[in-house]
DNA sequence: ATGTCGAATAGGATTCGA
């Protein structure tokens, strides 16, 4: 089962883009983030003549997330728990009902700048309430992968120019403080076990060039439970996408793990 | 002091978010 993650940076802007990647590459599950769209807004039949199966979880003009799967799903959640009052649409999670099932849970952490300020306080917050949700599914001791943009750069070696993130929110002590906690319940990140840095990068910005001077950031990132890792194949980032007409400013980055 | 893009509002240029 190939399973990957796509922040596309609008799905009205990407009507191309996006199932060219989908017939090219073909996986299974795709977990999108940055929809930028509400659900009824959601272009679901490209996706269905596709034979992918659409939920979203979207928001006016920014943020939304969604998974597009060739299996059924079940047990689908829209939010992430622990904070009623929080209504932006940055998780959703299901069972991918393949040979051998497993949950995804898709999301897209909140940027965080400027930092120190009540977006960044927004994001480590964000980040305390998923420790919550992932500590409930490790004691399931079920397989599951969470996918996204974590707008977290989780080492040095993984910017190619680390010295200007130093008082980002996406590099600050806190923020790589809270990504390694979740690591450390248990969690592998596939990129960094079968493609270790420096010079693996998933974003590269628009402005000044970034591209074509390979001036990125590693920030999506999949991390899977320890039943997950035990079936892990193989993991990759469609660094080419990035070169294609009107690309995201991220590329799709996945996992083939076993049946 | 961002070599930019996408969406919303408004009906073109500006603002926000990233």
């Amino acid at each position: 089962m190939k399973l990957a993650t796509f922040n596309i940076n609008g799905i009205k802007a990407r009507i191309e883009a996006l199932p060219a990647w989908l017939a090219a590459a073909a996986p299974d599950v795709v977990c999108l983030q940055e929809i930028k769209s509400v659900d009824d807004g959601f272009p679901c039949e490209v996706f269905e003549a596709m034979g992918y199966r659409v939920e979203t979880h979207g928001q006016k003009g920014f943020n939304g997330v969604a998974i597009l799967s060739k299996f059924a799903l079940s047990d689908i959640r829209r939010g992430l728990p622990g904070d009623d009052s929080d209504e932006q649409a940055r998780w959703i999670e299901a069972v991918v009902e393949g040979t051998r099932p497993v949950r995804v849970c898709g999301l897209y952490l909140p940027n965080g700048n400027p930092a120190p300020g009540p977006k960044y306080d927004y994001k480590l917050q964000w980040m305390a309430r998923m420790e919550v949700r992932v500590r409930d599914l490790l004691a399931s001791e079920e397989p599951f992968v969470c996918l996204g943009d974590y707008n977290v750069i989780p080492q040095t070696e993984d910017a190619a120019r680390p010295n200007v993130w130093v008082t980002d929110a996406l590099f600050l002590p806190a923020t790589r403080e809270a990504y390694r906690r979740l690591l450390n319940l248990g969690l592998t990140d596939a990129i960094r076990a079968r493609q270790p840095g420096p010079g693996v990068y998933t974003f590269w910005d628009y402005q000044a060039g970034a591209w074509e001077r390979n001036n990125g950031i590693r920030i999506d990132h999949l991390l899977l439970s320890p039943q997950a890792a035990d079936r892990l194949e193989e993991a990759g980032i469609d660094k080419a996408v990035r070169g294609g007409d009107r690309p995201s400013d991220h590329v799709p980055v996945w996992v083939r793990l076993a049946s």
